[in-house]
DNA sequence: GTTGTTATGATTATCGATATTGATTTTAAC
DNA sequence: GTTAAAATCAATATCGATAATCATAACAAC
């Protein structure tokens, strides 16, 4: 069994799915969040093939969706590496991410249905148990699975798959280890950190009050706050990192409220 | 025999060999951009595959790849549709690009090479000519290539593939159609729009000038301009969408404006 | 008339084999 | 010994055929 067959073969992925191609998918994918296979690590084509027990081109297809990701870079007849990412340029993500989250959140908040905070809980439950069973990736795509459950809801579809990235990437240093130390698990108005899954309740409940202020709050807090207590070295790379200020036509296009210094009362 | 064999069928043939793959993704891709066809239309792989000549497998790829680039939608077993977007979200594609552009202008500006410089002439110099063959796809392609091109010295790899999709669905608004009536060609200082090739020559000298704040301010002007001559449906969905302001410690970096009373609440 | 079930037609998903490509190594000439 | 051509090799790219899947239509039961 060659190294790509054992890394791949890890049998504390739970779910069975459904096409061959998602199972590559995933597995690849899972693998390169756990940073189990490093940057710069060849995928061949042909041995995964063989270690899933699926044809070339099946993996082809999980490869270009991987790439489609940001996660892999293809080299044409050269093979596919495992790309990397620089703090830096999480950093720009993570950036993007929250200006698109809480813009979401704005819209998403009046818009909201008792079904789609159905749906939301049921989320957060499913988290309950990838925290139980200490399944990062699991953890990661419920992550993931969360937000853009909430971002769906502003009615941006063509956004997603921007915002998918960025959360993808940020991940990548958010998910990667284990959970933080306790001492380093303190917001920055200093109450304690929360669990993934209370800390996505609360998200709930902002977003379900319909009040958009709240709920874009609560999601800056939040993700501020994941990327404070999971990576010193993310957060660090963000200082001075914020939105460029508009061009020189005039307050009256900013939309968002009031920047108040001071907006944890 | 390797070396020469070589230059002369490149000689031979006037259109270098493509990979077939490539020549389904660019002939779909130009038919999206310029709206011929439009959205929702569905794409069926084997169709496709019967008009090129080539495999299911092939024009798959292609598929995948206009779908990586947010063009098209595939649902599992049931075809691949022409995606659509509102102007909302070209809006708030418009905006991550011209944050991302500006951002990566300023990291460019001190770091290009005389050798880059000359790299960027040659994509002016080519869109010349399909200014004159009158060639909107052409002219977006290496609209987005030049861009690319000067985003690329930033040395944030992994942020392109965002810019390359913002730029992307931006140019489905603004290449789409015919040059602008004269009267709109008028930028925000009131001097004349000048043309395309014009306006990236003076990227370019920006650019090359070393200074940030020059070269920021000219491709913000430059991407502002394009869009207030080219779509007039664009640049009324961006007013109001400009970057919110950073939270909390961050109001001591803005430039000193008042913002506006927030909207909500 | 409504409902649940079963064909069926269209389309993607997967396969195994072959062709092409680009890098590396070998070989031969000078 | 240096160099250029040729052979080799590892890997992707492409192909044609078959299997799996989904939406819809036809149909039967009540």
């Amino acid at each position: 069994m060659n190294r790509l067959a054992r890394i791949l073969n890890d049998d504390a992925a739970p779910v069975p799915r459904e096409r061959k191609g998602n199972a590559v998918y995933h597995a690849v994918k899972r693998a390169i969040i756990l940073a189990a296979l490093p940057p710069g690590e060849a995928l061949i084509e042909q041995q995964i093939a063989g270690a899933f027990g699926c044809s070339q081109g099946t993996v082809r297809e999980a490869l270009l969706r991987l790439e489609h990701d940001g996660l892999v870079s293809r080299r044409g007849y050269q093979g596919t590496l495992v790309s990397d990412i620089s703090a830096e340029e999480a950093a720009q993500m993570a950036r993007i991410r929250i200006d698109l989250e809480t813009r979401g959140a704005r819209l998403a908040a009046p818009a909201v249905t008792a079904e789609d905070v159905a749906g939301l809980e049921a989320i957060v439950a499913r988290m309950e148990g990838a925290e139980r069973s200490h399944d990062s990736y699991e953890r990661s795509e419920l992550d993931r699975e969360f937000h853009m459950a909430v971002f769906r809801q502003a009615g941006l579809p063509a956004l997603e798959p921007i915002l998918t990235r960025c959360s993808l990437h940020m991940h990548r240093f958010t998910f990667a280890g284990d959970p933080p130390a306790p001492v380093s698990a303190i917001r920055s108005d200093g109450q304690p950190l929360r669990s993934g899954p209370d800390q996505h309740r609360e998200i709930v409940a902002a977003v379900a009050s319909g009040d958009p202020d709240r709920a874009a709050e609560t999601l800056r807090d939040h993700i501020d706050s994941i990327i404070a207590a999971w990576s010193p070295e993310l957060k660090q790379a963000m200082a001075g990192t914020q939105f460029a200020p508009p061009a020189g036509q005039g307050a009256s296009r900013w939309s968002g409220r009031t920047p108040a210094p001071g907006r944890h009362r």
